[in-house]
DNA sequence: GGTTGGCACTCTGTGCTGTCGAGTGCTAAT
DNA sequence: ATTAGCACTCGACAGCACAGAGTGCCAACC
């Protein structure tokens, strides 16, 4: 059931008119853009072959055709032919990153911004924390006779702060007590290893003092669950109220967007390693996304995939054209942030 | 030119029959909602005077009447009976908070979130620091070789951090001298008066140091400004979709709501200390506002403005029930700062 | 003088109709 | 296998009539 070299040039200048266009794509029409010199009617039929095999579909009886997932699907998988980045792209992209700021999240959180404004998508970064994620030192600060903060710096150059009212009169001997201790025994410690058990533990050595640290222990606790769940960020997703075709769901859209949770059930549908995902309309699990096209990919920091970078957009979007793109933004953002950590 | 009872009763009916239906209403509906027993033509000769005087519109002749911005102005200011809350409401929006964290950025955040909920508009909270806040820790701690975290512990609880990198090789007792320095310096200071010139002759104190911590000195004005510009957290953007009125807009106004300047610029223009605020729609120097309703007010933290708490609709919003709850949440909002930062 | 009922008028929304054009599907010829 | 020709289908659009809601005005009334 394989298409012959002319129903795929006639399914690729299908997609390719209609994602220009938004319009149902006619016989007459494709007869140009076609470099094969036949005539209409010998289009019509095999645009009604590709019907029938389940690549198109007709909104309606006289109205030209539209690709179905199926088409999309072997337009990706097959047919595209990736357009190369330009020099120019490729310096374009570099300097919309802010290249001096050495904090990871900010980092992100730029990259989702550019890949944004540069794609006219919503997109979404996040990181994910491999198990290798450690703990480089933890401290803890004094902010008030009984408040202290505890500051979390993980391997992967992710800060986190945290607020903890306790019991007893902060004093620098207890602080200085604890920052000696945690550090000693949480210190090059995974991330994921540090459970409420492990903390439980550590909590019967601390003796006397365990019942005043206690707080400051569940407070790490759930430092580092922060820091294992990552972070999302998500920009541009105004810009899917340009895309009519979305008007019926973009408010749930809009919503899952704003839910973390959404997010990370979408994202940990994530392919392995570095590899892209697209998922077109209906082959996505949520409602909300029935009519979008999910692109993402993963980046590696130090050849270890680190976190995901993506975007969504209508199905109706140029993936030739955006697939390097996104591909180039997922390589830079990784140096970056491979860069950043190389440095000590 | 003030309008007599009967007048008034047929405009607050107008005013809030509309923000109900969002119809244009006509004089027959409304003599059954008065409590006058009057006529629908005598109606009508009230509201053809309301007509001329500017309180009233009309969508097209033979159409009821729209309240104009000028009759929705005269409501709130004047027709308007705000709702008090009852009992159950307090105690559901006291709920709704999230009272065991001390975190202020995080009380900010939850409040946005918990209006909007309740509400079904955009909501916007933010921290406006006042000249008051000074800077009540400063702690530099080893993240590498040669990365530092700056941490500033604000006296109104905010907490910042950031990374710098730093030309020498990071030791224990060059953070220790730093933090000996710096908080002895800057501990107490207002954040205001922490400026590029004040650093500048510290740094000149610092004598050989002076060019290696000059980094760091930059990285702590920059913590400073992030501080006293200030945090904007907006939430439930999505719920402007909702209102068909503002379809036209929509887009501009989510944008908006994503950059901060914008926000800067909306919330700039609040009143004095707590009181409220209420711009109807061309009443905004804002385009993207122009078919909206702003109402904000502020809130006090131990007897000084704090911070802003405000909420983004449409014109046609039930101003009687959401004014109160805003002075509530403004209230609470208030309260629960307060008591976070009397603790210590 | 304020209030009322009556009536003509205006405008929108809806549904029906006919026409136009784009595009298909089929068939017979090449 | 390809093509030209032709009938057919369907949506978009414009025109029209009609019902319904609401107004504006006027003469009559208390």
């Amino acid at each position: 059931m394989k298409l012959n070299e002319r129903k795929q040039a006639i399914l690729a200048a299908i997609v390719e008119t209609y994602i220009h266009t938004g319009e149902p794509v006619g016989s007459k029409l494709l007869t140009g853009k076609l470099g094969f010199n036949v005539s209409s009617a010998t289009v019509r039929s095999d645009m009604a072959w590709l019907f029938e095999m389940g690549y198109l579909e007709q909104p309606h009886t006289s109205a030209g055709r539209v690709p179905s997932h199926l088409g999309y699907r072997e337009y990706i998988d097959a047919l595209m032919r990736p357009a190369p980045l330009t020099a120019e792209e490729r310096t374009e992209i570099d300097s919309l990153f802010n290249v001096r700021n050495p904090d990871p999240d900010k980092l992100l959180e730029d990259a989702a911004e550019a890949l944004s404004s540069y794609t006219n998508c919503a997109t979404v970064t996040s990181s994910i924390t491999p198990k290798t994620v450690r703990i480089r030192r933890l401290e803890l600060i004094a902010a008030g006779s009984n408040t202290v903060v505890i500051l979390l710096i993980a391997s992967n150059g992710i800060i986190r702060n945290k607020v903890c009212r306790v019991d007893f009169q902060v004093s620098d001997r207890l602080i200085d007590f604890f920052n000696k201790f945690a550090n000693g025994r949480l210190g090059g410690m995974s991330i994921d290893e540090v459970s409420s058990a492990y903390l439980g533990a550590m909590s019967v050595n601390l003796g006397e003092y365990s019942r005043v640290f206690n707080p400051i222990l569940t407070a790490i606790f759930e430092l580092c669950r922060e820091v294992s769940d990552g972070q999302y960020y998500v920009s541009g997703s105004a810009k899917l109220l340009e895309y009519g075709e979305l008007n019926r769901l973009v408010r749930d859209l809009l919503l899952m967007l704003e839910n973390r949770d959404s997010l990370q059930a979408l994202f940990a549908t994530k392919g392995d390693g570095q590899n892209f995902k697209i998922i077109i309309g209906k082959e996505n699990q949520t409602m909300e996304l029935s009519d979008s096209a999910v692109v993402m990919t993963g980046y590696e920091v130090d050849g270890t995939p680190a976190g995901t970078i993506g975007l969504i957009g209508p199905v109706r979007i140029d993936y030739a054209r955006l697939i390097p793109h996104l591909e180039y933004f997922a390589h830079t953002l990784g140096e970056l942030l491979t860069e950043t950590l190389s440095r000590d």
